[in-house]
DNA sequence: TGCAAAATAGAACGACCGTTCTATTTTCAA
DNA sequence: TTGAAAATAGAACGGTCGTTCTATTTTGCA
């Protein structure tokens, strides 16, 4: 899966010939603000980023950070990037490894479930940034709208495998239960970080399983649930890592 | 219901005898701030409330603004107390009209919605309060995580009597139920505030419905939850006072 | 009507912001 | 080793912020 995201100067192929490449320390130095900025942004969203704070935490001057980004929306855009990446490949990419279809979409529900928890701590960019640009126009609202779009699309896909596999009805409609999924994470996200209760987790949990039972092949529709009984719960293995490394 | 948030000189008996009271001039001058700063900080947020930006709204000076409360503080938590209190009146006290069980929580899910899809274009401080105050401490924070855990217990405890009415199956966990509600709201606020995705109220309505099929009392008719109909809506009339005290 | 109290305005404060400008230091290919 | 380019620092700018202080106007009971 290609970014949609326009690439820019990150991608560190140095002059001279194309094919052979110093990564020149600039390059370096910058990825270590952009790390240090995802974390700050993390905590305090991309709004509160402020190039000072970014600074003080990566050790250097306000306009030393400043000259590599020219702005700080472009600031905003790179830590973005730097976001999707991650979430890509320990979300996404983790999941591949798995065969297309129910196992597959557990695996992403699973590690996107790992990366929210994670998250409760330090806080997940596509929900803050969600809010911070909600009625805003310009790039960074933008970059930020066109990488969960990316991501939402990857996870349609993934329930639409799932139908063809006739692992869940071909009736129901995946935009649907995307975003019924994605009302899942939400609620977590609500929940276990601002509102601190305990026990989120496991909902959040539990409902996934709900979602998928109602969905479940029957060709019939609504209705009875196919599973009447409790909860059904952790039926499935709680977390399957194939072989690729853990989420941190 | 009463608030839990502390009262502070908002409630306007003004002094001499209790019970002979005329409105001074300057409530009259807060409220309409608080007004106004409401709708500010629906558009963009209870950390973007700036004093300046709401003199100006209001039509006067900052100075003029900040002596009536004091604070950016406590301007901040007279606009949460001013929208839980219209929360609770157009979402919570006018579903109480409807007989307890299943026809009070379809009530409150529907002007909840109907609060949200009003909210598309101007946002909703519980939900970008949450983010913006995840992991700060304070006043304000509190008034917030105060205010929405009032509603949340109302809200569970509508499932709950829907349950002890026998139109929700009694070993389902009302905070289960509660939760995966929840999520939708969030999900409907998510996609069609900042992705502007059309269709999401819909798919709140359908996964509300899924809810309740999932979790019907199997003997009694499931699936078919009162009105199957496509909107049901804004039926009853939006807000009635008098009654008020009862809610338990 | 008078007059204290309440309400409001206006200017100024220190702090932080993004950005610009100018030096200085560091890097690295020739 | 040299020297141009890249990287970084530091000071300063105009702006906005919450807040304070002081002055003026408005209010509403006696």
């Amino acid at each position: 899966m290609i970014l949609p995201i326009t690439p820019t100067a990150t991608h560190g192929l140095s002059a001279t010939e194309p094919g052979r490449r110093v990564l020149i320390k600039g390059q370096h130095t910058k990825a270590a603000i952009i790390d240090a900025a995802l974390g700050l942004a993390s905590q305090i969203g991309l709004e509160g980023l402020s190039i000072g704070a970014v600074a003080e935490v990566a050790g250097m001057s306000k306009s030393g950070v400043f000259a590599h980004f020219g702005s700080r929306e472009e600031l905003q855009i790179s830590v973005i990037r730097q976001y999707h990446d991650r979430f890509e490949a320990e979300v996404f990419y983790a999941a591949l490894q798995l065969p297309r279809g129910l196992p597959r979409l557990q695996a992403m529900f699973d590690h996107w479930m790992v990366q929210t928890s994670a998250e409760i701590d330090s806080g997940c960019i596509y929900i803050s940034g969600a809010v911070e640009f909600d009625d805003r126009t310009g790039p960074v609202r933008d970059a930020l709208a066109s990488s969960v779009s990316t991501w939402q699309t990857a996870l349609r896909r993934a329930v639409e495998q799932a139908q063809s596999e006739g692992q869940l009805s071909r009736e129901s409609d995946a935009h649907q239960i995307a975003f019924e999924i994605h009302g899942l994470i939400l609620a977590l996200h609500y929940e276990a970080r601002f509102l601190r209760n305990p026990g989120a987790t496991e909902r959040a949990r539990r409902g996934f399983l709900h979602i998928l039972a109602r969905y479940a092949q029957p060709s019939a529709e609504p209705a009875t649930p196919a599973t009447p009984g409790p909860v059904l719960v952790a039926a499935l293995p709680a977390r399957q890592r194939a072989s690729k490394r853990q989420a941190r």
